[in-house]
DNA sequence: GTAACTGCAAACGCTTTGCACTCCC
DNA sequence: GGGAGTGCAAAGCGTTTGCAGTTAC
């Protein structure tokens, strides 16, 4: 999605384009780890030395009712936000915390037979799997 | 399990069998959906009136630490525990919060193929669903 | 008897809310 | 110009912690 895009989405559903709401979007985009509220800031802060923690909160709930980010809600610390809304694995380190998304064939597939078998529609889906990374081992 | 197996592992691990550690689990046990520590307060402490929340929480980690049952954090409000330690998908109702366990043959079989693929052994995993059960619709 | 557990209350951390000021359109 | 957004601080809520009294073994 290009900046007119993105500034066009917000515009259709009555949001303004402000430069917090920019960066912290493309933040997250950039970010292939999922980061929390508190990372988003404490990484933005020097740019936007006024930011605070309350509008990074305001403007996850904004990008999240727009579609643009899933909020994944875990079992210690805070939630982690992830710019990718397709279908795949959250890798989760369970001792330094960092996630990666897995995306594989295989992965699709099996989702396919599993919705086939349901009855109902699913309106989303959350699939996490929980290992030791490299670093932490 | 039956109640001997139960107890032999509380005391295995160092931990005392006591009343409402045994009330708290036969709760989450007998209760389907997966409900939050709140939700075991409010049903118990008709039974129990001195017990509090401080020790519900405290009992929730024991039971944990022993693999007897799981915790699932969630985008809102409270933590949930879950006494089904089998691969299994949890169906999540986004509007009551209801939750039941889903099992299928097939998901098995297709999720050892993902994990064959990975390079790592994985220590858990964790497959949500999130729809609108037939209550809410 | 003693180490572990309970119950209570206070503390904690993440997130939300209210409100005056500011900025986008 | 006006309504939406920001920044700040205070409040909220689920959860954790500390400690004195109690219980399992």
């Amino acid at each position: 999605m290009d900046d007119q895009e993105l500034f066009a989405l917000f515009r259709k559903n009555g949001y303004k384009v402000t430069a917090q709401r920019l960066a912290i979007y493309k933040f997250i985009l950039t970010r292939g780890d999922h980061p929390t509220a508190d990372q988003i800031y404490q990484e933005l802060k020097t740019d936007y030395p006024t930011l605070s923690l309350g509008t990074i909160y305001k403007t996850l709930h904004t990008l999240k009712e727009l579609g643009l980010i899933q909020e994944l809600g875990f079992n210690e610390g805070s939630k982690r936000y992830d710019p990718d809304m397709e279908l795949h694995i959250n890798m989760v380190c369970t001792k330094c915390g960092t996630i990666y998304d897995y995306k594989a064939e295989n992965v699709k597939k099996m989702w396919n037979t599993i919705l086939s078998d349901l009855r109902t529609k699913p309106k989303g889906q959350r699939i996490d799997i929980y290992y030791e990374c490299d670093d932490c081992k």
